[in-house]
DNA sequence: CTAATATATGATTAAAAGTGAATATAGACA
DNA sequence: TGTCTATATTCACTTTTAATCATATATTAG
């Protein structure tokens, strides 16, 4: 896979968003769609954006797909580790996003609305 | 700057290729033009959209203007330093450009057209 | 001043990308 | 079987991006 294949598929908001999520646990398109409070047809023509380029693959079980970071690609062009080990971290908008994930788990749910409490 | 400002002024190719020659020294538009086999308006642009994204700084020098990294933002996006360090390192693309370079300096050509003799 | 060179930018066009709404597909379960 | 849920995909539309050509600006050299 080309280095400007992989930097333009992350060249996205919502896309930086979700690997960074991934980066966490794998995740089915409904937990994502929730926790970006973005529609469904929008999370998933981004998740098949991220995997047309590696960089996450899916995973199918019974109804739901689950989506996970890629290590393979990782291995191959190691600057993607460094975005998701140390730059993520530097930037309120990702650990929030960490941190609304560790609500809806806490909250124990299933896909469905979650009920944000602070923006 | 945002990440994903960033990551988005990189997802192009030649813009990709700009950065790894300027990881080897700073250079001028003409210059950039010359080893890429590029348009002197398209150069430009590039190089416009790299420094809107803080990538790169610009340095005017009697009619040259001379482009180089720009060291704050590669402190504050580690990505950009490995994407530099070690990625381009594996891609024949950018060592083939880094070597054009290298002959461009031997020739001693000022700016102007470069004999590019292999491919 | 004039000519030549280096760079930037406006205008245009073509291609690519993003989005909401609707639809299609596939699995679960009664 | 029929229905519900999760996901993908298509359509129509809008926005963005890239490339090219032509022109403008600035600097140097004569």
């Amino acid at each position: 896979m080309s280095i400007t294949r992989i930097v333009k598929a992350l060249g996205d908001g919502t896309r930086l968003r979700i690997v960074n999520l991934l980066r966490v646990e794998n995740l089915c398109v409904c937990e994502i769609e929730a926790i970006l409070q973005s529609s469904q047809s929008n999370v998933s023509r981004h998740l098949a954006k991220l995997r047309d380029a590696g960089i996450i693959y899916s995973e199918k079980k019974s109804q739901w797909v689950y989506y996970g970071i890629n290590v393979d690609i990782i291995k191959e062009h190691s600057f993607i580790k460094t975005l998701l080990d140390e730059d993520f971290a530097k930037h309120l908008q990702y650990q929030h996003d960490i941190a609304t994930l560790r609500t809806y788990r806490e909250q124990n749910f299933e896909c469905g609305p979650l009920i944000i409490t602070s923006a």
